[in-house]
DNA sequence: TAAGTGTATTAAGTGATATAATACACTTGA
DNA sequence: TCAAGTGTATTATATCACTTAATACACTTA
């Protein structure tokens, strides 16, 4: 419920998840959506703490974790910057979207729905456009 | 990784999730499949902690919000009874599901995706029925 | 050389989770 | 009546994830 722009980016934080998480899943969103451009220096570790008004090392850990999957490339006394494989972008959007989907699916499973019941509500849903009646 | 029968449950527990959570949400499924039948009695808090092997203090927080949710009523003595109400556990699964798709959609949305790729996807896969070709 | 980068370390505080031990109120059945 | 089995409550303790704080170092650029 707190907005704050950071150069390109756009964050919102709560309470209801790890800080370093949301700092990672909104830049991996951006990017994921074209926001930022291959090869683009994203904000540097101190200004996004201090925009975000947050420690130092919880930014620390999220960038960490982006240039774990290769979405970024850090550049001692220069700065982060986005990859420039587009190849490494897409594959990543690719797996997020399949955990995304199987758990999606494991859920619905979980409260007896076959892929039948979802295909149908999908459809249906699709026509309509909002609310649900799936019961 | 490591599968326990608990009367007419069956429960799978890991270090994902908290335990409470995980209590919870395996004895929903169970509700919402029909595993358990309304009125029937579910284990007891001592019963399960022991099958389990876990503390009864984090049993009876499950079982807590369990009742919460009205899908139980404890009965002092007696033990701990799903609901009669048919109406009640519908509804409930009702709400579940809304939960889970809306959850989906955002997470999609989050990463580019209109609901017209997610649509066409679910149709694909419908057809196919494995894999994942969404990037 | 100064300012801005990423990186590393150590210390501390907080809250959620889980366990342990114990006690009490209630119900049932022998 | 009473023992055994229910749910419930309390207090204390331990652990872990997360976050902050304070510092220091290596590197790059202007």
């Amino acid at each position: 419920m707190d907005i704050r722009q950071v150069g390109a980016l756009t964050f919102q934080l709560d309470f209801s998840q790890p800080l370093y998480e949301q700092i990672l899943e909104q830049i991996r969103s951006a990017l994921a959506k074209g926001e930022i451009g291959l090869g683009e220096k994203i904000p540097s570790v101190r200004e996004m703490a201090h925009a975000l008004k947050i420690n130092p090392n919880t930014v620390m850990r999220a960038y960490k974790e982006l240039e774990r999957d290769g979405l970024t490339e850090k550049r001692r006394g220069q700065g982060t910057f986005v990859t420039t494989s587009e190849e490494r972008v897409k594959t990543f959007r690719a797996e997020l979207v399949k955990e995304y989907i199987d758990d999606f699916l494991n859920k619905m499973e979980s409260l007896g729905y076959s892929w039948e019941d979802i295909e149908g509500y999908m459809q249906e849903r699709g026509s309509r456009r909002k609310g649900s009646d799936l019961t």
